[in-house]
Order: C-alpha cells, then sequence, then structure tokens
DNA sequence: GCCACCCCATGACGTTTGTCATGAGCAGTG
DNA sequence: CACTGCTCATGACAAACGTCATGGGGTGGC
C-alpha cells in the first residue's frame, strides 16, 4: 500500500497566499508532490497538460475560466487526471456543475490541509467526496423546477435588464419574456423576477 | 533594529485550510509568531482579548463579525495591536470603511507570504500598507454622491424588495421613496432602482 | 393518435415604477 | 438674514411590469 511514486499534484488558485500556503503544507505530506502550480484557469490548463498530475486541485472561482470549466477541458484532454474543486463559497449549483463535469472531489476550504491531503488520496483511489453540508444543501435545494428557456430569460435579468433589453438579447418578444419571467417568479415562489433572480442564484438553479 | 522579542501575530480566517497553511508560512519567518488564531469575528475579538498580540491579521468576511467591525472594536478595546484586513475581493467600499476603523493595512490575497510577512512588519512599525491596486479602485471609484436617506433607501431596495415595503421599513411614504430612488438612480447614471444597488454595491456607496 | 408539456406569440388589464413639479420644515454657511 | 442643501410629502402622468386568457407549432410518451 505504500506508495512507490508519489502521488503527483497541480495547484490552482489565483490567491497567491492560499496557492502557495497549500503548496508548503502539502510538501508536509510525505506521499504527495505538488508538480505544478497555477493563477487562472487557462494556466492551469496548460500547465495539467505540461505536467500530467495524478490529481488536479482547483479553486472554483479563477480569472479566464473556473475551475469547472477546467475539469471538463481536462476530462477531455487528460483522462486519467482526477480532478476535484476547492472553493469558499459553495453554493449548490456550483456542486451539480462541478459533479455533471466529472469532478470527483468537491470541499469547502474550511477544512483543513490534512484532510484535503486524506480526500486528494481518496480521489485519486478512484472514489468520491462531497463535503456532507454541501451535499446537504444541494440535496435540500432540490432540482430546478424553471424550464431551459425560463432560466436562460431570468439570467438575462439578472443585472435589472429591463424587458426590451432581455428581449432583445434573447430574441424573443417583450411579451413572451414577461411570460417566462412571470412564470419562473411563481414556480420559484417570488415576488417578483429580482428576487426571483436572487433565490434562483441560491439554489443553483442558474 | 533586530527585535528582541518576537512579532506577535494573530490570524483570524473561517476558511481553516488558508489560515492553517498561513500560519504555517508565517512561522518559517524567524521574527515572527502567531500567537492565536481565530475562525470568526467574535472569537478573533477573544482572542486578541486573552493573548494580546501585536498585529491582528483579519479576513475581510468571517461569520460573526467582519473583519472590520472586529478592527473597530479592537481599536477600542486593545489600542496598541495594530490591525490589517488581508482579502479576497478587494472592493472600493470595503477599504474605506477598514481605513475608517483605524486599519492600517489592507492587502488582497493574491500577495505572496513573503510580503506578508513584509507588510505585517511595516504595520508594526507604525506604518500604512494599502495595497496599490486596491487603492486606485478606491479613489476612481470617488466620493459617494448619495446622501444619508438616499444611501438607505437604496440599501433597503437591495434584495429586490417593492417600493411599499421599503416605505414601511424606512418609515417614510411611498413617494418620497421613490423620489429619493429615481434621484440615486440617476446620481449614479443607473437606468433602474436595481442596478443603481449593483453598481453602488460594487463602488462601495453601501 | 391523443395527451402532456414546452416554446413562442399576441392582446388586454391593472399595478408598480420612474419622473417631474411643487412646497414646507429644518439644518448649516457666508 | 439670505442662501443652499437635505428631508419629507403630495399629486399627476407615462412607461414598465406582472398576470391572465388564448392559440398555434413542436416533441415525446403511452
Amino acid at each position: 500500500m505504500t506508495p512507490e511514486r508519489p502521488l503527483r499534484v497541480l495547484l490552482a488558485d489565483d490567491e497567491h497566499l492560499i496557492r502557495g500556503a497549500l503548496a508548503a503544507l502539502l510538501a508536509l505530506e510525505e506521499d504527495l508532490v505538488v508538480v505544478a502550480e497555477a493563477a487562472s484557469g487557462p494556466e492551469a490548463l496548460a500547465m495539467a497538460l505540461a505536467h500530467r498530475p495524478d490529481v488536479a486541485v482547483l479553486d472554483l472561482q479563477m480569472p479566464g475560466a473556473d475551475g469547472v470549466k477546467v475539469a471538463t477541458s481536462l476530462r477531455a484532454e487528460l483522462p486519467d487526471c482526477r480532478t476535484m474543486i476547492v472553493t469558499s463559497h459553495g453554493r449548490p449549483g456550483h456542486l451539480k456543475r462541478a459533479l455533471a463535469a466529472g469532478v470527483r472531489g468537491f470541499v469547502p476550504k474550511t477544512v483543513s490541509a490534512r484532510r484535503l491531503a486524506e480526500i486528494i488520496r481518496t480521489v485519486h483511489a478512484g472514489n468520491r467526496y462531497v463535503d456532507p453540508e454541501l451535499a446537504a444543501d444541494a440535496i435540500s435545494a432540490g432540482d430546478s423546477p424553471l424550464t431551459a428557456r425560463e432560466a436562460e430569460v431570468l439570467e438575462l435579468a439578472a443585472d435589472g435588464a429591463p424587458v426590451a433589453e432581455i428581449a432583445e438579447r434573447a430574441s424573443l418578444s417583450q411579451g413572451t419574456v414577461r411570460n417566462y419571467l412571470s412564470s419562473a417568479a411563481s414556480k420559484i415562489g417570488a415576488e417578483n423576477r429580482h428576487t426571483a433572480v436572487r433565490l434562483a442564484r441560491e439554489r443553483g438553479w442558474v
């Protein structure tokens, strides 16, 4: 069971402070070695292709491309590389997106470094790990009751744009937009579209 | 100039991963010693009172009370303790609030640990340090053009509440609320109150 | 082939907003 | 004291929004 070959890890996080500190802590684990670091999505991808790590530990929010996008690309271009997401704000939607992208581990940054190391090993062994708290949130949030168009229109309404603008951007008539907005809001149980957007965001439906 | 007594640091961050990693990295600096760690605002305050650090390094977003609130309390209860804020999302408003609270250092988490150590020393020496990028943002954002009431009403509008509800919560007539909302939006240059809220948030005016 | 469900649209209706004019009371400033 | 600026209010009008009924076209299941 003792690994003859160390477990090669890629670390991607745009916050230098955290990335560096994390690298230092993971280096204390004898069976782990950080072979590459990246500060952005594209950089993470490039580094992964260059260094072929066993596990890629990706921050969710990075400039260029977020963790899930990187994981998706990685799955296509480097299928042997397991991916996992580490994040500060664990919202249900992110978790769903991540799992759909083939991510095998999803943990909040509130775990300890030792625990993270364990999870890296778990993921490398082919198992999955999802933070229990986050999993519970995702389950309680349930599946989105919104249809594809409802979600799309709601997303376009996110920055407070008027109906006319949404209609133009979605290539729909204004009446249709209002219908979708109305039904989306009633499904969510919101008084108006703005609170609907907020709630849908929280539940990961957009 | 060589410190006979090591510089005592308090570390407060709700993300265990980061806090632990940071503590490990700062421990590598010979003249620094992390005397206490905290994972929430109230805990940070309690730890500070118990261990009387020279410098308190506070994360901006923590459960219970954010970094700036802790800094304010600390200023009152432990005037000799210098405070500094470390944050992921450096928005102009936060910086302003922090400086007003007597915080002497404000840095994003994109700096390296070595750099952070330097800044801790700078702050301890009685100087101030503000990340140049953040400072530039804050200056370009300018001062808030909003009156007290305008800002208050705008804040109540933040979660998408209808005018009637805002009026009730602010104990104002609906007409007055609409007037304030209207003038606030026009000062900010927004089409409606929702984008006004968003922009005001970004610029730190609410 | 019927039925359910989504997509898209239109028209109509009442409500909510945004905007403007106007004015009173009340600071602080020159 | 005159002046300026903030606060709060009212009334009125146009525009934007939310809601409902209705209908045609499409896809998938039973």
